[in-house]
DNA sequence: AACTGTTTGTTCGTGTACAAACAGTATCAT
DNA sequence: ATGATACTGTTTGTACACGAACAAACAGTT
């Protein structure tokens, strides 16, 4: 008797809990969709090899882990991304000679095209992924992700 | 001297694209941040091993298939995902007599409790990444979020 | 009963993403 | 100059996450 009325007791925590109204939940299905969206619209590049060919051009060029540090992906990351990026010959890196250990990147001028190509691209994705969207909204978002990470 | 202009008016195609404006930029960073502190609060589970127990319990009891399906991952993801979950003892999977190929996936004991204990961290998991967040500017998140994914 | 089409679990390959560990290089204080 | 500290790229291991392919099982049609 006690054992039943504690199993429903605990299992009212569990009920009440709705997985649907988590941010991290919603996050990751909001991710997801606009990840279908960007393979479907540009499936030569990753979003992740897109940002880093994106800041790659902003920056003129950066060191791997500088790179990865610009666009919020650990040093790791960074490696395999531009080893990708290294195979389909959209960067190219040389040694600094002022530092040994460094890894000077910058854009071939495939990736420079590439870029060129792909940013009307990407306007048209953020696009699809906001179409249920008001242009208000999608203001408001923007700004609400922003505040998420600092 | 018409390749030199073209080649600035190329540019500034990607030099007027700005990164952190973009949703699925951001969208990946507070997604970072989320998973950054789900991490740090609990340590033993991943969100979607989390989130897969979660719909398990309100489910009571379905196929692997099914289960992915509710929680938006695909079959070979949800695969993966019930194997450590099953190496944890938190669910167990028993071959459906009706259909040979269907296993039907349960909580264990355990995986009750730990679901039952994992409730309130994942409250407090929300609430830390929301912290920047007042209620209503949460509420608005989460709404606008839900039409995103349809 | 045989054919068609679908569903189920599974495996393989690719690509993030991060933690942890590592050697080589640079920096800086003493 | 030496020693401590920090940073560079790199590798390994784990865990999603998805596409594509597959065999076994099921469902519906003819």
């Amino acid at each position: 008797m006690l054992k039943t009325k504690k199993n429903v007791e605990t299992s009212d925590v569990a009920d009440k809990y709705s997985l649907s109204e988590q941010i991290g939940y919603l996050l990751r299905l909001a991710n997801q969709r606009h990840l279908e969206i960007f393979q479907r619209h540009m499936p030569d590049l990753t979003p992740t090899q897109f940002s880093l060919l994106v800041k790659l051009h902003e920056l003129g060029g950066a060191s791997q882990n500088e790179l990865g540090r610009h666009i919020g992906i650990d040093a790791a990351t960074t490696n395999g991304v531009v080893d990708r990026l290294l195979k389909k010959q959209f960067v190219q890196a040389r040694a600094d000679p002022a530092d040994k250990r460094r890894l000077k990147i910058t854009l071939t001028t495939a990736g420079q095209q590439e870029l060129t190509s792909a940013i009307p691209v990407a306007q048209n994705i953020t696009h699809q992924t906001l179409k249920g969207l008001s242009p208000r909204e999608t203001e408001r978002l923007i700004q609400l992700l922003k505040k998420i990470h600092d």
